[in-house]
DNA sequence: CTCCTTAATGTTATATGATAACGATACCGC
DNA sequence: GCGGTATCGTTATCATATAACATTAAGGAG
């Protein structure tokens, strides 16, 4: 279940792995200032650890991550900064799998999606707004006050399907 | 969190409950029939039983109104039904919140979707082409093959929003 | 009708995902 | 430095789901 990093970077059209990482990390510790968050040691340890990971993450598989390092953790230890990351909006939760993803996009006005390729695991997240405004027509019409969704596209990427017609 | 079937009942608008988890069975029956599946005795009591609850069921509590009432069954007995039954299109999962609810509609062409309704605590499954469409377009851009969507949209339904107001 | 194969179910054990509860510690404003 | 609150450690347990194998039942071939 645990994949390490460099065979994820490896696996698709290069991209700088460690940069879009530390990018990430820089985004989130300029958050939480702003926000007064408390970004601890152990809640950046594992937002790195998913962004680095680069697939949807199981929390366990974190968990086994941070032991491997540490020795000492259980699984609230885990939990208490998922949720944490969770609030901030600096992670969402890919329900359809119980695993957990690093947030990309900018949701001032849109809520996350994903599109899921079931061959090579990654889950990219989408930023069209069309859809929530689709489905905020189709909730208008049935009075339905929308709160949060759950947006979550199985198939296959692009690269794994041209993979699969040659 | 096994809720009877009366309370559902009667905590909106009336209709005509019994029927329609007998409408739900007799439509059950048909599809296995002309496709020669078999609905066997425990597959048509748990598809009976998420009817009957009227609200997402989780399996833990299906299992528990099983074994009230037969006293031997164990979670696989429980899990192969829901299986056999997701497999028929007889059901949906609700992956928000693992949980199962009886399929309403028809389809032939577009994929499940839910408001889920956090006071009530009822999902209602909508029809709408019209997301499937965009979700389309937006795969049809990034060359992305879909297979399958999970679309769960949580907040407040007509009834508990006006319910609130007052 | 009976044998045979396959599908379905029973049963036990265990893997996987998540939280409750409570004590110990660290941070931050004063 | 002091005191209150947020965070973390630790143990136990609950909740969700499946593996593996034994047993039984259904339905077709002869």
């Amino acid at each position: 279940m645990v994949q390490p990093a460099t065979n994820v970077a490896l696996s698709h059209s290069a991209h700088d792995h460690d940069a879009c990482i530390a990018d990430a990390l820089t985004r989130a510790d300029a958050l939480c200032r702003q926000r007064g968050l408390r970004l601890t040691a152990i809640r950046r340890r594992v937002l790195e650890l998913i962004w680095a990971n680069h697939q949807p993450t199981k929390a366990y598989d974190l968990l086994a991550q941070i032991n491997a390092e540490r020795g000492n953790a259980a699984p609230p230890t885990v939990y208490r900064a998922l949720d944490f990351l969770l609030d901030a909006g600096l992670i969402h939760k890919i329900e359809s799998q119980n695993a957990f993803i690093g947030c990309a996009v900018d949701h001032d006005r849109n809520q996350p999606k994903f599109f899921i390729c079931r061959t090579c695991g990654r889950a990219a997240e989408i930023q069209s707004s069309q859809i929530d405004d689709v489905i905020a027509n189709e909730a208008e019409e049935a009075g339905f006050v929308v709160d949060h969704q759950t947006i979550e596209v199985d198939g296959l990427c692009a690269a794994c399907a041209a993979a699969l017609k040659s």
